[in-house]
RNA sequence: GGACACAUAGCUCAGUUGGCUAGAGCGCUACAUUGACAUUGUAGAGGUCAGAGGUUCGAGUCCUCUUGUGUCCACCA
C-alpha cells in the first residue's frame, strides 16, 4: 500500500487496486488519459481553453460592431490600461484583466455595445532603463556607445518581443478584447495624436518652455520626475555658519555661493525687524548681498530659525524666491560641477567644493561649529543612485493653472477638480476621491520633457537664424500684409494660422514703430515666457514700454507687469492670403515647407535669449519639417503625456474630433464607462487622463474609476523579481486552468485593498470549476428533455427553459403552481433572487460578493440539495426546471469563468456561443415570494434532515445501519404534520438512511436520541447504542446557550427605551424569537431529564 | 511631519444604510467510497469582532482616544 497516497486519500485502504492505480495516474499525469468529452468527471482546462478562445475570436463578437444589437443600444466602453512593455504580465495584471473582462462580458450579455480596447504602453523611461541595463550586463556598453539609432533599434526589438508575450498572456486569461482596435502608445496613430495634442496645447498657451528647477541626475543627464526620485538616509555633517547677522545651519555649504536671500518665519520675533532689509554677507568669494524675507514654511524651531535661500538649487527655496521676487543665481551645472561664476571653485564637483569651501570658511572664521552624525535624507536617482542636483533647466511644461477659454475660463486643474467634486467621475472605493482631490489641488506645473531617447519626440524645431533677418524680410512684405476680414472668428481657419512672434527689445521697438499706427495685425500678445496676455485687440491703442533696464516690460493700459527672458510681441495672422504672402516672402527660408505642409499650425519665430545667447528660431508643427537647417528638440515626452490621452487616442482622435464635434468611434464610445486600474497610479495616471481629455475633447474620459488592490504573496509581501515570489499568471493558468485563477482573483478581493495570493486558493477554485463541470455532466446524462411537450417552448438546442415571454410565462407559472413540488418552488425562488442580487452586485462593483453568492447557490442549494432531491423526486416539471436553472447559472458564471462555462454550454448541446447569450432575468422566476409557504416549509424540511444527520454522526451510528426516526409535530405550527407526511420520502432518503414514523401525541420517546427544531420533536430510539453521557453533555451545552440567548432577549424586552424607540417590527421579531427559544428550551430540558 | 487605510475563527477574508445566537473558503476533527463529482459527500469544533471611552433602546458597524500594521504624499534648510 502506498503510504503517501494513503495520507492524501485515507480511504484508499478500502479501495481496490485498480482505483488506486487510476488515481495515481491522474494526479501524476495531469489526467492526460482523459478525453475532452464529458465522459469523465475531471475537467481538463488545457483541452478546451485555447480552442474556445479561438472560437470567440473567430466569431468576431469581441468587436461590438458585429453584435446583433438595436441601433439605440447603449455603449459600454473600457480602455484597457496598457501594460508597460518593460516586462511580461504579472498576476496583478491578471486582476485587471479578470475584473474588466467580467464587466465587459456582463454588459455584453446585458445587451450593451460592449467595447474593450486593448493596447500596450511604451513606458518611455522605464523601458529605456531596462534595455540599458540589459545592454550593460550583456555587452558592457552604454547607450552612448551605441548611438541613438542603434540603441533605439535594440529598444524596439525588446519592445516587440515583450509585446507579443503580453498579447499571448492576455489571450490566455480569456480577455474578450477587441483586437481589431489594438493600440500602442507609440504607434503611428498615437504619434499623430500626441503631436496634435502638443501643438494644440502649445497654441492654447498651456504648453510652455520655461526655466524651472528640476531634479537633475548629473550622471544620466536627464531630469527626473518627482516619482523617479528616491530618498536615502545618510549620516552627514551639519554646518553652523556665521552669516552676517545670522548664524544658520546647512548641510550643503557649497550652495552658499548661490544664495540670494535669508528666510525667517513671519511670526519669529527674533528676526521681525530684519525682514525686508538687505545685508552684506561675508563669504569665501567676498561679500555678497542678501535680502531677508518672511515665509511661513520656515520652521522657527529648526536650527536657528533662519534659512539661507538658494533659489537655483533647492525646491523649497525656489518656491520662496518665486513668491518673493528673489533673483536666482545658478552655481552648479549639469555635470554636477561648480560653474565659472564660482571663481576658484569652478570645475570642482559639489563634494570637492564643499570640502574646499568649508576649509576656507574655517580659515576665515566663518564656521560657528559643526554637528557630526546629522541624519538626513538624500535624494538619489532611482536608476543609478547618484545624488540628485536640483538645478534650473529649460524644460517643457504644462501650465495646470492657466485659465482656458475652452474650459469656461477655468484651468486644467480647476476643471479636473470640478468634475470629481460634482460627481461626474466617481471613485470606487470612495475614499480615493480625497486622495485625488488633495493631490490635484497641490499639483504644480507638469514637466513633460525628458532627456531620453525612447519616447514621443517633441514636435518643436529649431533653426539658428537671426530673428532680425526674418524681420527684415517681414518688413519688406508689410505692405501686402493683410489680415482676414474684420470680426472673422479666430479659430475658423485653423489650418491657415500663422504666428510670428517677435522677441527681444530691438524687435519690439521696431514693431512698435512700424505697426503702432497700422491696423494690419489681428492682435498683439504679450508673452512673458509663461503666460500669454492679450495686450490689445485690433484698433485699440496700446503702449509697451520696453525697458533697457532689463527684463521688465510694463504693458500699457492694463498695467500688467511681466518678467521674462525677453519680451515678446506676437502678431497673429489668420488669413488665407497670409499663406500666399508667406510663401512669397520667406523664399530664402521656408517656402518648400509651406507648400508641402499646409496643415502647419503655427510658426513661431522667437528668441529665447538664454544664457548662451544662441539666436535661434523655433517652430511648433504637427508635421515634420523636411527642409534643411531645422533641428528637432532632442528631448522626448514624459510617458504619461501619451498614456494620458489613452481613452480618446484609441478612438480615432484627432480625426474623429472636428470643430468640437465627435464622430465615429469617439462619438460612439467616449466617454468610457470605467477606468479600472491599481490605486498606485491614481495620481500618476488617472489625474493626467482627466486633464488631457478635458482639454482635447472637452469631456471626462470615464465615468467611474475602479481601483483594485495590489496582489501580494501569501506572506503579504509585494511581488518582486528579487524576492522570487512572482506568480506568472500563465503558469498557474496552465496548472489549474484560467477560470480558477480568475475566480481566485475576483472572490475575496475588495476594491482598494491588497489581496494575498496563494496557490492553495487557486486550487480551491479549481475544485469548484470541476464541481460545475460535474453538475453539468449529471444534467447531460440524466436529464432527458422531451421536445414534444406541447406547453413548453423549444429552442434550437436541447435546452428548454422557462419562457421569457410574458404570456407564455403565465401559463408556465400556473402549471408550476399546480404541479411543482416543494423543492421545485424553493429552488425557483432561490435562483430568481440570486439573479437580481448578482446583477446589482456586479453593477455596484461588488464582484466578490456576487461570486460568493453564486458559489454558495451552485454548490449548496443547487448541487447538494436540489440535485440530490431530483434523484428521488420525479415529476414532469423537474427536467425543465433543472434545465432552466443550469443554463441561467452558466450565464451568470460566464463573466467570472468564461472557459468552463462556454465548454459546458457546448457540451450540453448549444450551437450558439454562451458569450453572446442574454443575461438572465429574474422575472421568469418571479412568482414565489420569500415569505410564502413553500420557502418556509422547505427550510423547515432542511432543518429536520440536518437534525437527523447530525444525530447519526454525533452518536456514531453506523452509516449503513437503517434507523427509525419518530417525528412528533404536536408543538409545531399548523400544517407541519401535513408537510412531514408529504415529504416523508425525502426525509428518509437524503443521507439520513431512516424510516420515519409520524406522531402527534406529544409524548416523549424513552431511550432515544432527541433533537428539536421549530417545535418539531425528533426521536431516534437508541436500542442501547448511545453514549448517554455524551448526549447529556450536548443537551446541557445547548441549554446553556439557549438560556443565555433568552436572557439577552428578555432584558431587551424589559427595557422601556427599547419598547418605546425601536421599530415595531424589530420588537415583534424579538418577541417571536423569544417564544421560539423558550419552547425549544422546554423540549430539550424535558428530554434531558429523561436521559438516565 | 501630513493624509488614508487596516486590525473579525489557526490562515485568507466577507459583513452594504446600526437590529434574530457574527458568516464564507482553506485548514482542523469524526464518519463515509465503485454511475455527476475524492478536485467528493455528511456532520462538527473553533471568535471578549485590537484595547479604552462615548453616542444610542441597541454598536463588529457611528464618534474620540490608545496600541499595532500597512500604503501614499511631503520633507528634513
Amino acid at each position: 500500500m502506498n503510504k503517501e497516497l494513503s495520507k492524501i486519500y485515507p480511504h484508499t485502504k478500502k479501495m481496490n487496486n485498480n482505483k488506486i492505480k487510476n488515481i495515481n495516474k491522474a494526479s501524476k499525469s495531469g489526467n492526460k488519459r482523459l478525453s475532452t468529452a464529458f465522459g469523465v468527471g475531471v475537467y481538463d482546462p488545457k483541452k478546451v481553453e485555447d480552442k474556445i478562445y479561438k472560437e470567440w475570436e473567430k466569431s468576431g463578437f469581441f468587436n461590438p460592431d458585429n453584435l446583433d444589437l438595436p441601433k439605440d443600444a447603449k455603449s459600454y466602453t473600457i480602455t484597457l490600461p496598457p501594460p508597460n512593455i518593460t516586462d511580461k504580465l504579472h498576476i496583478g495584471h491578471a486582476v485587471m484583466l479578470a475584473v474588466e473582462d467580467l464587466l465587459i462580458r456582463y454588459h455584453r450579455m446585458k445587451g450593451y455595445r460592449a467595447l474593450w480596447v486593448p493596447g500596450t504602453d511604451h513606458a518611455a523611461i522605464a523601458t529605456q532603463n531596462v534595455v540599458e541595463k540589459k545592454l550593460h550586463k550583456e555587452e558592457g556598453k552604454t547607450r552612448h556607445d551605441l548611438g541613438k539609432e542603434k540603441f533605439l533599434k535594440k529598444v524596439w526589438e525588446y519592445a516587440l518581443e515583450k509585446q507579443s508575450e503580453i498579447l499571448e498572456q492576455t489571450k490566455k486569461m480569456g480577455a474578450s478584447l477587441d483586437w481589431s482596435r489594438e493600440a500602442f502608445t507609440l504607434d503611428d496613430e498615437r504619434k499623430k495624436a500626441v503631436t496634435k495634442m502638443f501643438v494644440d496645447m502649445y497654441e492654447a498657451g498651456v504648453i510652455y518652455q520655461g526655466k524651472r528647477i528640476v531634479n537633475w541626475c548629473p550622471r544620466c543627464h536627464t531630469t527626473l520626475a518627482d516619482d523617479e526620485v528616491e530618498y536615502e538616509e545618510e549620516k552627514g555633517k551639519f554646518y553652523w555658519i556665521k552669516y552676517g547677522p545670522f548664524v544658520l545651519a546647512t548641510a550643503r555649504p557649497e550652495t552658499k555661493l548661490g544664495d540670494t536671500a535669508v528666510a525667517v518665519n513671519p511670526k519669529d520675533k527674533r528676526y521681525k525687524d530684519m525682514v525686508g532689509k538687505k545685508y552684506k554677507i561675508p563669504g569665501v568669494l567676498g561679500e555678497f548681498e542678501i535680502i531677508v524675507i518672511a515665509d511661513r514654511h520656515v520652521d522657527p524651531e529648526f536650527g536657528s530659525g533662519a534659512v539661507k535661500v538658494t533659489p537655483a538649487h533647492d525646491f523649497a527655496d525656489y518656491e520662496m524666491a518665486q513668491k518673493n521676487n528673489i533673483p536666482m543665481k545658478q552655481v552648479i551645472n549639469e555635470d554636477g560641477k561648480m560653474m565659472e561664476n564660482t571663481g576658484k571653485y569652478a570645475g570642482m564637483t559639489t563634494s570637492e567644493a564643499r570640502k574646499a569651501i568649508v576649509a576656507d570658511m574655517e580659515k576665515m572664521g566663518l564656521i560657528d561649529h559643526i554637528d557630526d552624525d546629522y541624519v538626513h535624507n538624500v535624494a538619489v536617482c532611482y536608476r543609478c543612485g547618484t545624488v540628485i542636483e536640483p538645478i534650473p533647466s529649460k524644460q517643457w511644461f504644462i501650465a495646470v493653472d492657466k485659465k482656458l477659454k475652452r474650459l469656461g475660463n477655468k484651468s486644467l486643474k480647476e476643471k479636473a477638480v470640478e468634475v470629481v467634486k460634482n460627481g461626474n467621475i466617481k471613485f470606487t472605493p470612495e475614499r480615493f476621491t480625497k486622495s485625488y482631490l488633495d493631490w490635484m489641488n497641490n499639483m504644480h506645473d507638469w514637466c513633460i520633457s525628458r532627456q531620453i531617447w525612447f519616447g514621443h519626440e517633441i514636435p518643436v524645431y529649431f533653426k539658428n537664424i537671426s530673428s532680425l533677418d526674418l524681420l527684415e524680410k517681414y518688413k519688406k512684405g508689410k505692405k501686402e500684409f493683410k489680415v482676414g476680414e474684420k470680426g472673422s472668428p479666430v479659430h475658423a481657419k485653423k489650418e491657415k494660422e500663422y504666428r510670428v512672434s517677435l522677441s527681444n527689445e530691438e524687435d519690439f521697438e521696431w514693431f512698435i514703430k512700424n505697426f503702432k499706427e497700422k491696423e494690419d495685425y489681428e492682435y498683439v500678445d504679450y508673452f512673458d515666457g509663461k503666460n500669454r496676455t492679450r495686450v490689445s485687440e485690433k484698433n485699440n491703442s496700446f503702449t509697451i514700454i520696453p525697458k533697457k533696464s532689463k527684463k521688465k516690460g510694463v504693458v500699457g493700459k492694463k498695467g500688467k507687469k511681466g518678467e521674462i527672458d525677453g519680451i515678446y510681441a506676437t502678431i497673429e495672422e489668420r488669413s488665407t492670403s497670409g499663406l500666399a504672402r508667406y510663401e512669397a516672402e520667406f523664399k530664402g527660408g521656408l517656402p518648400e515647407y509651406f507648400k508641402n505642409h499646409k496643415q502647419i499650425s503655427s510658426v513661431d519665430i522667437l528668441d529665447y535669449q538664454n544664457e548662451e545667447k544662441t539666436d535661434s528660431s523655433m517652430l511648433v508643427s504637427s508635421s515634420d519639417p523636411i527642409f534643411d537647417g531645422w533641428k528637432q528638440d532632442e528631448d522626448s515626452l514624459d510617458t504619461w503625456f501619451s498614456s494620458g490621452m489613452w481613452t480618446f487616442s484609441t478612438l480615432g482622435w484627432p480625426d474623429t474630433f472636428k470643430n468640437g464635434k465627435k464622430s465615429g468611434d469617439l462619438a460612439r464610445f467616449h466617454p468610457t464607462q470605467v477606468l479600472e486600474t491599481g490605486y498606485d497610479i491614481l495620481t500618476l495616471w488617472v489625474s493626467r487622463m482627466i486633464m488631457m481629455s478635458l482639454f482635447a475633447v472637452n469631456e471626462i474620459p470615464f465615468k467611474n474609476v475602479y481601483l483594485h488592490g495590489l496582489v501580494r504573496d501569501e506572506k503579504g509581501r509585494k511581488m518582486s523579481k528579487s524576492l522570487g515570489n512572482v506568480i506568472d499568471p500563465r503558469e498557474v493558468a496552465e496548472k489549474y486552468g484560467t477560470d480558477a485563477v480568475r475566480l481566485s482573483l475576483l472572490i475575496g478581493n475588495t476594491p482598494g485593498n491588497d489581496l494575498k495570493m496563494s496557490e492553495e486558493k487557486i486550487r480551491s477554485f479549481r475544485n469548484f470549476t470541476n464541481k460545475i463541470w460535474n453538475i453539468s455532466r449529471y444534467y447531460k446524462t440524466n436529464v432527458h428533455l422531451d421536445h414534444k411537450q406541447p406547453t413548453r417552448p423549444t429552442s434550437e438546442n436541447n435546452i428548454i427553459e422557462i419562457p421569457p415571454g410574458e404570456s407564455e410565462r403565465a401559463i408556465w407559472h400556473n402549471k408550476i403552481s399546480k404541479n411543482a413540488t416543494l423543492s421545485d418552488k424553493w429552488i425557483l425562488f432561490k435562483i430568481g433572487k440570486l439573479i437580481s442580487i448578482v446583477s446589482s452586485d456586479i453593477e455596484n462593483f461588488h464582484f466578490s460578493q456576487a461570486g460568493e453568492k453564486l458559489h454558495d447557490f451552485t454548490w449548496n442549494d443547487f448541487a447538494d440539495w436540489y440535485l440530490e432531491i431530483s434523484k428521488i423526486e420525479k415529476n414532469e416539471e423537474k427536467n425543465i426546471i433543472l434545465s432552466s436553472i443550469l443554463t441561467d447559472l452558466l450565464r451568470m458564471w460566464h463573466p467570472f469563468m468564461p472557459f468552463v462555462t462556454e465548454a459546458i454550454w457546448k457540451e450540453i448541446g448549444n450551437n450558439k456561443l454562451l458569450m453572446i447569450e442574454k443575461w438572465p432575468s429574474q422575472e421568469k422566476y418571479n412568482f414565489i415570494s420569500e415569505k410564502s409557504r413553500p420557502i418556509i416549509s422547505f427550510e423547515l424540511l432542511q432543518k429536520i434532515i440536518i437534525a437527523i444527520r447530525n444525530a447519526r454522526v454525533e452518536n456514531k451510528i453506523d452509516t449503513k445501519k437503517k434507523i427509525k426516526v419518530i417525528i412528533d409535530t404536536r408543538n409545531s405550527a399548523s400544517g407541519v404534520t401535513e408537510l412531514v407526511t408529504e415529504q416523508k420520502n425525502l426525509i428518509e432518503s437524503l443521507r439520513t438512511k431512516c424510516e420515519v414514523e409520524i406522531k402527534n401525541d406529544g409524548k416523549k420517546v424513552p431511550n432515544s436520541i432527541h433533537r428539536t427544531t421549530s417545535g418539531i420533536n425528533i426521536y431516534i430510539p437508541t436500542e442501547g447504542l448511545v453514549d448517554v453521557e455524551k448526549e447529556k453533555k450536548r443537551s446541557e451545552k445547548e441549554i446553556e446557550n439557549l438560556e443565555k440567548h433568552i436572557a439577552g432577549i428578555e432584558s431587551k424586552l424589559k427595557n422601556k427605551g427599547f419598547l418605546a424607540k425601536a421599530p415595531e417590527e424589530i420588537v415583534n421579531q424579538q418577541k417571536e424569537s423569544l417564544e421560539r427559544a423558550k419552547s425549544k428550551l422546554k423540549e430539550i430540558k424535558r428530554h434531558r431529564d429523561s436521559i438516565s
